[in-house]
DNA sequence: TCAAAAGTGTTATCCTTACACCCATGT
DNA sequence: ACATGGGTGTAAGGATAACACTTTTGA
């Protein structure tokens, strides 16, 4: 913006090469909380250059975040590409761009895995937790201060009260989880996170909550994040979350964990079993408390089709 | 495999730069038909490096499709980050990755726009419209071929023929518009796509039809138009498709030239209509031939509500 | 016996799908 | 008058959301 534009065509042999690195956001469901791998005590997301040595892109990131965390990787997606805009580039000749991948891994301790390194999310976005309702800190905190932003300058304040009331559900309108990255992107805008003080003078108000983390990997967790919540309704990841056998309760409870809310328990379960998604093992399970559950499995055939399903259209028949 | 692992750790002074290629899908639907932006001759997609001079990865897309095409661009999106397996590394101390971009526009020809940029996309993918039925191609060459392939080796002949039912909508299921990837992608693998068979020797059988793309780019252009299909399901994106004002019918048939299949009239209507998505302008034009037909304009209002949809869950009432 | 969790039945409502028909204009 | 596209009504079936209730165990 303020540094006048280079014109690309001046010099044909100017460098082309760009520093790559790799980002992981890599989640898993422990103790009925959902967690992301994170290291230096919770501070940053697993990462590393892309490096001649690689393979892949999905190599290096398995082997950056095998060697950061001891926690080798199984399902993985990639979430997003960025020319960092937070970093400032070495030199003039140098840019640096990251591509972020979202990882989904099961509760399995291995030998080398150090349990220091699961962050609940909600550590990091407490406001996103609402199985127990909309937590505190909105009402007490966040809102308050966010409507003083939105009131702030004269300008776009429509717009901005409008994109807080459809992100936070204000106005009668509904929670929606999906919104995280939306919600965060307000939050750092009205100065209300920790990241968005870093390159300004201190005094503004102290950050609204929510542990912090470098550069931009808070945002990309958030973007994660959503990611996962949106395709949890249309794919069945959960299977990548899971245990091998497991009862719908369990199965329920992590659903609630992703999405940060309670779900109908008749309604879900009627939902899993209208998909076909599980199956019976036979057994049953008396560590739950209560009455024995059944167990499940998830059913290896649909995986594959359920992998590509499919929305609506109001198409014609064949 | 075959390779053997390198040791990352080994030598931490290797180079660690990459050239970054921006690579862009841009659609639009004229006369009736979906088409995409490309170059020489409908062989390649706009592309180029991303350079020093570019402010961000968007910019530098910008200027290259508006450089190579004279067509500047509106709504676009990112579609994947890949290391390119295709094309063979400069040198061995040089790698290369490919940024894609699905890129949004109207039928709006600028002065600098050449029309002959603008391809069907059913030139490259003539088995994926399926608007009079499905395509003659289909069960005369591809289906046999395919079906050839899945029996010729002994190995994982079952998962083939499951992935080939899947993908073509075999043994009654459904054709899914959306699984366009996919489709091509088993093409490519049985070689009956052009560029399956550029690295091998000749002598195999000829390709099965489509126009064929360099490197890598109609695998872009498969993702693309996957991402649009599916897409166009959740989110208003055909607004950018098409013109400030259109009769229902108009949208109706962008959306068919989409998804390559018809829609069912009257629901698509209700669909429409129960979206609160358009609005009408009170006018009506009789250039459709027939009764006149009221004209419409999206509501500028629900742009912003419905670019945050969301998806079901069995929530709980709040 | 009672707490805790498992598991079932039922209803009103809404959305989706499908079918069939009428309306207004130009030729 | 008739072809062409524009535009509507309605009913069956299925999915959703919201009720409340029974069952089986461990402590």
């Amino acid at each position: 913006m303020s540094q006048g534009k280079t014109d690309v065509t001046e010099d044909p042999h100017q460098r082309r090469e760009v520093k790559v690195d790799l980002i992981a956001v890599v989640a898993a469901v422990i103790d009925g909380n959902p967690r992301v791998l994170a290291i230096r005590q919770g501070s940053a997301l697993p990462s590393g250059p892309f490096e001649l040595g690689h393979r892949s892109l999905q190599a290096g990131l398995r082997d950056w975040v095998e060697q950061q965390t001891g926690h080798p990787l199984g399902y993985i997606e990639q979430l997003y590409t960025f020319a960092d805009r937070d970093r400032i580039a070495d030199e003039l000749t140098q840019r640096a761009i990251s591509i972020s991948y979202l990882g989904l891994t099961r509760d399995e301790r291995t030998e080398n895995d150090r349990p220091r390194d699961w962050r609940s999310w909600y550590d990091y976005f407490p406001w996103e937790d609402h199985r127990e309702g909309p937590p505190a800190i909105l009402p007490e905190v966040i809102l308050p201060r966010l409507e003083a932003w939105t009131e702030e300058r004269g300008q776009s304040l429509e717009e901005r009260r409008h994109r807080a009331a459809i992100a936070f559900g204000l106005d009668d309108r509904p929670w929606n989880e999906e919104l995280v990255l939306q919600r965060y992107e307000l939050l750092y805008e009205a100065g209300l996170v920790e990241e968005a003080l870093r390159g300004r003078e201190g005094g503004d108000a102290p950050p609204a909550s929510g542990r912090a983390m470098i550069a931009d990997h808070r945002r990309i967790l958030a973007t994660g994040i959503a990611r996962l919540r949106t395709k949890i309704k249309y794919r069945p990841v959960v299977f990548e979350l899971m245990p091998p056998v497991f009862t719908l309760l369990q199965l329920q409870r992590a659903v609630e964990a992703l999405a940060g809310r309670l779900v109908h328990k008749q309604n879900f379960r009627r939902l899993i079993e209208q998909q076909e998604l599980v199956e019976e093992t036979g057994e049953t399970t008396s560590e739950t408390g209560g009455r024995p559950a059944k167990l499940f499995r998830f059913r290896p055939g649909v995986l594959m089709e359920r992998t590509v399903a499919g929305t609506k259209l109001p198409v014609m028949r064949a």
